[in-house]
DNA sequence: TTACAGTTTTGACATACGTCAATACGGGAA
DNA sequence: TTCCCGTATTGACGTATGTCAAAACTGTAA
């Protein structure tokens, strides 16, 4: 079976002529992995990059002590790890990348995108495109994590993750657990845990296993704005 | 005078032959900012980018109450805000930027700019470089900024600026203000204070106004070690 | 159905940090 | 030199959040 047609609507490869799409496609291969195992570790010399076709992936850093920071949660449709093509590869993968889901992905060989990018500057604007993006959603992150409350960062998450998935029924499905979530947002389970009871007896969410629904839009934006 | 030879040196343009770099230098001028004085603000149309020459600049965004946040501090040399190229003109600077000591820049046109890059993968390559370089230096950021004690922090600062300027004498100079740096690390001004009050108590550093000595390095790595 | 392992929640407690307020310092102007 | 303003420091205090520990879920496999 054919790849091609699926990778014409990756984005980063939406620029790419016939031949082009064909070299790609004879580099990229199929990886299945389940639940919990690794695609690759922090500081692995780095030759791949990915598209999630379907599960859930978690990005992370482990610090001396050894607990896990995470610093980003890949959905399906998401490509990540694109930039390891301009690093050397001896640098390593800024992260550690392991599957919260049984995830289906295609890895693509960062040698081969290269050449084909040397001939298409079209395409370079594509990858520098999604870099870009990428670049303003870190300072976004940072932005967060630095936000004085833990409250905060929760409620701008939600408000964040409202607006991407221009839900119809105000339903953020979370297909981590809620650690990792935590993690993310710099938060312990625990208080993540008791961040989500406060802003259910508020009125303001629901919360139901993976799934959290938001009650009242303006009253979770309030939270934003109230002093400490 | 001309600009080219300065503009050969920036990495950015340094794949550039003589005809792209005349082209960059018909759209560059030169900016003089007073300290204080700010260049762009957040979500200004984004339209141009800067390479700083003197001075210093912080790029931050303010919260909802007023106070800042420091994303993070350009020394000269560095450009900055490159990655507008590929922003939509509309999405506007994702940060403001601000001179923090009288300030010497060079202003681009981000149009321009992209033209030349149409013509030249090699051009799109150091972009990309930069551009890598950035995303991997932000996901150290993150990492740090949840790092669970302010002194990790600042230690973890300490030793990364260490490593950069590759200093002879274990010497940082601080060329933003002590507040600004303290913002960059989340961190308030009258806590960053009594860490490196701490930190010259154990013997570990010699703060004497603008400039910190590293006295001792490796306890200062054993501080990042040590448990809460 | 029960049993188990992983995740989440609840509880009790300690503390690092933020906050507010006052004081000290430092560099530029006259 | 003195004055002045912005930055930095020190002090006192409250609290949000981390930590440790135990209990309650949840889903999966036997």
């Amino acid at each position: 079976m054919t790849l091609a047609p699926e990778l014409r609507r990756v984005y980063l490869f939406s620029a790419m002529n016939d031949e082009e799409i064909a070299r790609i496609e004879q580099s990229t291969r199929v990886v299945n992995l389940d639940m919990g195992e690794d695609l690759f570790h922090f500081r692995d010399p780095c030759s791949h990059f990915y598209y999630l076709r379907s599960g859930c992936m978690k990005l992370y850093r482990l610090s001396p002590e050894g607990d896990e920071k995470v610093i980003d949660i890949v959905r399906p449709g998401q490509t990540f790890a694109e930039a390891v093509t301009f690093m050397e590869r001896e640098e390593g993968y800024p992260v550690t990348a392991t599957a919260v889901q049984n995830s289906e992905l295609l890895q693509f060989d960062s040698r081969t995108f290269t050449d084909v990018l040397k001939q298409s500057s079209i395409s370079c604007f594509k990858l520098m495109a999604v870099m870009s993006q990428r670049l303003r959603s870190q300072v976004n992150e940072i932005d967060r994590l630095t936000l004085h409350s833990a409250t905060f960062r929760l409620a701008s998450y939600l408000l964040e993750e409202l607006q991407k998935s221009l839900a119809t029924d105000y339903t953020i499905q979370l297909d981590a657990p809620k650690s990792v979530l935590a993690s993310k947002l710099g938060i312990q389970p625990e208080t993540f845990s008791r961040i989500l009871n406060r802003l259910s007896g508020k009125g303001l969410i629901e919360v139901e296993g993976q799934a959290i629904r938001v009650a009242n839009l303006d009253g979770l934006k309030d939270q934003l704005l109230e002093s400490p």
